[in-house]
DNA sequence: AAAAATTTTTTAGGCAATAAAAAATTTTTC
DNA sequence: GAAAAATTTTTTATTGCCTAAAAAATTTTT
């Protein structure tokens, strides 16, 4: 059962994707017509539609092979750098970011991440969810870690920590790719302002 | 200068507006052409367009404008209701919350926070931007009062701090609008769980 | 009241997205 | 291995968002 068919499905996704890439990085996404990635991959508009429904399905899909870069990238780079929770956090937060304009502008970027809200319930909106999860979880595995080393208590929980800290660096990521001006800088010294209050917030009176 | 154009403007504006929030409301977003917007505040639809850019630009203005009585019920609710952050932020979280299920349903509220993000940089993703920061004040004045009594730590910025739980409560309700099942219990459960984990996270050695 | 400035409407067109019918191609059946 | 059946793509048609430019209408200024 299926053998060609199948074939060329994958064959005609990969396609779509590759032209969609050349033309994505060549005139950025509003520039580039269904219609043209269509042409380039050798099939219909309408085709294009039924494998990625929307232009910004197009954009998820190839959103989301970079981001199995990057998880690659974290997991390599973020491992055994640090000592304390809020050093690990900002690296974590300085790799996406670097990724993430070496990839992409950051009108692409919003563009990004809006479909990826609005789509959430799609195909690729959850395939896009699957990897933020991942992600998050490499950020797990360091903080036990750091709990191991008495860095952090023994009383939290690793994966609600790495989930919250997930959560306040997405908030910073849409933050820094809202504002043409923001620099990396900036949004690290507004990371650790986050970071710093919150972690100091209670008197130790009251833990 | 200029008296009656600025006053047929501002006519035109509240007029798109409501004959916006009505079809909205009866069929949704989707299903409401500017075109019928257009005809109900008896413009032109090219007129909808220069006032407010597009639809999402109008749904946008909509939600500034009930944005506006959020804020006044934060106001009302929020004061005085707690004593520790943790409390605090769950009350905060609540009321947004019950405001935006009350006002809208879940798949709008996402067309809504996309927009806010990819039109970021426009005049309504602005105005919305203003009033999310003005909510996060409320917030910050609470936390005052409550550094004052000596259940936040006097170290740390108020500011900085509402912020931050501001921008964790923001992803939690992206949470919640992003998943059509999840219920008010579950986010405020899961939300507990990150302040927990986050408030906790140092053991009283390294602060 | 005429001229100038501003704003809206009309007109036209590009493109995304969807639906349905037609055509092509693969798989199954005999 | 050819005909029938099933699946998939393409063609065709339509709706609606959005933009641009010209034309028309209206307010403001002179």
């Amino acid at each position: 059962m299926s053998g060609l068919r199948e074939k060329q499905k994958a064959d005609r996704r990969r396609r779509i994707l590759e032209a969609a890439r050349k033309l994505f990085a060549k005139a950025g996404p509003d520039a580039t017509t269904i219609e043209a990635i269509a042409d380039a991959a050798g099939v219909s508009g309408v085709t294009v539609h039924n494998y990625y429904g929307t232009k910004s399905g197009v954009l998820l899909a190839l959103v989301a092979e970079s981001d199995r870069e990057l998880l690659e990238k974290m997991a390599r780079e973020l491992p055994g750098q640090s000592d304390d929770v809020i050093d690990l956090a900002r690296r974590f937060a300085a790799i996406i970011r670097d990724h993430a304009i070496t990839f992409l502008d950051k009108e692409i970027w919003r563009q990004v991440f809006a479909a990826s809200i609005a789509e959430a319930n799609s195909r690729f909106g959850k395939s896009y969810h699957s990897l933020d999860h991942q992600l998050a979880l490499v950020l797990v595995r360091e903080i036990e870690v750091l709990q191991a080393r008495g860095a952090v208590s023994p009383d939290v929980s690793a994966y609600d920590l790495g989930k919250a800290i997930f959560s306040l660096q997405n908030m910073r990521f849409v933050n820094f790719i809202s504002f043409d001006e923001m620099t990396d800088v900036e949004s690290d010294a507004a990371f650790l302002r986050d970071l710093r209050s919150i972690f100091g917030a209670l008197p130790p009176d009251r833990r």
